[in-house]
RNA sequence: GGAGUUGGCCAGGCAGUCGCCCCGCUUGCGGGGAGGAAAGUCCGGGCUCCACAGGGCAGGGUGCCAGGUAACACCUGGGGGACGCGAGUCCAUGGAAAGUGCCACAGAAAAUAUACCGCCCGCCAGCGUAUUCGUAGGUAACAGGCGUGGCAGGGUAAACCCCAUCCGGAGCAAGACCAAAUAGGGGAACGAUCAUGCGGCCCGCAUGGUUCCCGGGUAGGUCGCUCGAGGUGCACGGUGACGUGCAUCCCAGACGAAUGGCUGUCCACGACAGAACCCGGCUUACCGGCCGACUCCCUUU
């Protein structure tokens, strides 16, 4: 299954709060910072926050949001049940869409192994 | 052919595949899905709410004339000035005889009135040179004083100002509607007339229960939200901006926010850049390409 419905989004400021202050396992790197939280659905679900300090213009911003998107689109069938946060960090805009797509494999990897564990 | 001026247009294409946002019939299909600047938010409107008898002052914008427009700081035509052989380009381009202020350059001096300059006359002091010294004379140069003469009543209003003219405020997080949960407010009905308080007691008054209704209103939701000063074509009017008529088309509407990923292929190897209520402008950013008009020079016929 690679769809990407709303209901695989959290589109609520109250379910962004839940993951923020209920984060139980963190993977970032130079570019990104994902958090994560079990929900009690079968399906993960994923939020984006790219600032105007990590990518200036709104071009970069939309290409490093779309890229994040399609990545979690291949892999949520891997992710099961979480609320994941992806956050982009500065100088993320100097990056080709082939480094993003790595470096968020190598993210959701150690999210996974985290999650489990804990 | 070369050099140049100017107006307009395009903004990688095609195929496959996996997705996203709207709409329509609703297995699944079909249709639509960023820009010329969507940007800066600098002007002008529409729209919404608030305020508002009328007039004036203050404050702010605009500034040759005429026209276009819903309106403008925009556009068109004309006048004037500057540049260019020319096509053309550029100009906040009203008023200095109402007043106030300022004045780089030039000038003695930009308003107090004369320092200044040139020439002339005389005087005082000092220095250098020549002579042995004092004294006297001559030459060059400096400073000061006196008399006479020269020069002006200009510019500046993106300085105040004057004149003409325009201007209410806030903005789609405008605003409208629906509306949980919880805590208040108002009302009605029902209690073996039960409990608590004020009373020694009764009456009475207050508070308490359950059910229902009403009103305000938060989270949340819906609308506003895209058919519009709309696009295209033709005809007519006008030097032109533009207007009028007819025909035809429906062309993003999201809201933690869609318009993308991958593969193949072609070429001039793809810049600046992402809608957020909607229009008209201005300004700024930008790889390249295409089309038209015009000017000058050279060559050929």
């Amino acid at each position: 299954m690679t769809r990407f419905p709303r209901q695989a989004r959290l589109t609520e400021p109250a379910e962004f709060k839940r993951v923020f202050d209920g984060c139980r396992c963190k993977a970032s790197d130079r570019w990104f910072t994902a958090l994560a939280i079990p929900n009690d659905r079968e399906y993960p679900r994923l939020g984006l926050v790219v600032s105007r300090k990590a990518a200036r213009r709104a071009v970069a911003r939309n290409r490093i949001k779309r890229q994040v998107r399609e990545s979690f689109r291949n892999t949520q069938a891997r992710l099961g049940g979480l609320d994941i946060v992806v956050i982009g960090r500065f100088g993320i805009d100097q990056q080709d869409n082939m480094a993003l797509a790595q470096a968020l494999e190598n993210i959701w990897t150690r999210l996974i192994k985290k999650c489990a564990g804990s």
